[in-house]
Parts: C-alpha cells; sequence; structure tokens
DNA sequence: AAACTGACTTCTC
DNA sequence: GGAGAAGCCAGTT
C-alpha cells in the first residue's frame, strides 16, 4: 500500500530519531511535509501501530515539555528519555542539548 | 461528505 | 511570567 499518508511519514521519521535526542512536534511536522500539523502528529503517535519500534517518548512540545504519553504519565516518559541520554531541565528537556536536527 | 476531536503552537490579557 | 482563547492539520466517526 502506497498511500504515503502524513501519518506514514511521521512514523518514518519518528523511527529515525537517534538515542539520546528529541524531537518537537512542529519539528516533525515540518518534516513530515506539513509545517503546523503538530496536533495531526500527536495523533498519529496516538494511533503509534508500533511503540516498539516509534519511539513517541522522544517527542516532545515545542517547549520541551513532556506532553500526553498516557502509558504512566510525563513522569515515565521522563524517565526513559533519562535513560536514553536526553539532558531535562527541570521538567523539561534540554532543547539545546538533546534536540535532534535532521 | 460533513462535523468533531486531539499527545500542538502562538498570541493576547 | 502565568492563564486563557484562537488557529491550523490530519484522522476518526
Amino acid at each position: 500500500m502506497q498511500k504515503n499518508t502524513f501519518k506514514q511519514k511521521v512514523y518514518s521519521l519518528a523511527k529515525q530519531i537517534p538515542k539520546g535526542k528529541v524531537v518537537t512536534y512542529g519539528q516533525l511536522a515540518k518534516m513530515a511535509g506539513s509545517p503546523g500539523a503538530a496536533r495531526a502528529v500527536g495523533m498519529c503517535m496516538k494511533v503509534n501501530p508500533d511503540p516498539k519500534t516509534i519511539p513517541c517518548h522522544r517527542v516532545v512540545a515545542s517547549d520541551g515539555k513532556l506532553t500526553g504519553y498516557a502509558f504512566g504519565g510525563v513522569d515515565t516518559k521522563k524517565e526513559i528519555l533519562l535513560k536514553e541520554g536526553v539532558l531535562f531541565k527541570d521538567d523539561q528537556v534540554n532543547l539545546a542539548a538533546s534536540l535532534w536536527k535532521n
């Protein structure tokens, strides 16, 4: 199936996120080909068909804030990112050091 | 096909 | 600086 929908692009990009790095929804949406579709990106993560291959926990808000991730709350998400080697700034991710740049 | 929803972003008060 | 409202995009019902 060659639908190549926005969702598919988002998944492909999410899988390419390197360990110890994070990306914002707006950034991901822009890479997917639709800047401003941050909300759509978030929805794609929610439907996340392969949470094992799609590190949705590496996707954060524009300010590096941990949003969503109902697996246990932002607390669990923060722990995971911390183990990945992501730099944290209190309750936010240090985008200055851990923001993934394609 | 139309309307509503949603893990967002940005502006304004 | 914090809280509230409006806007934009894609998906689901």
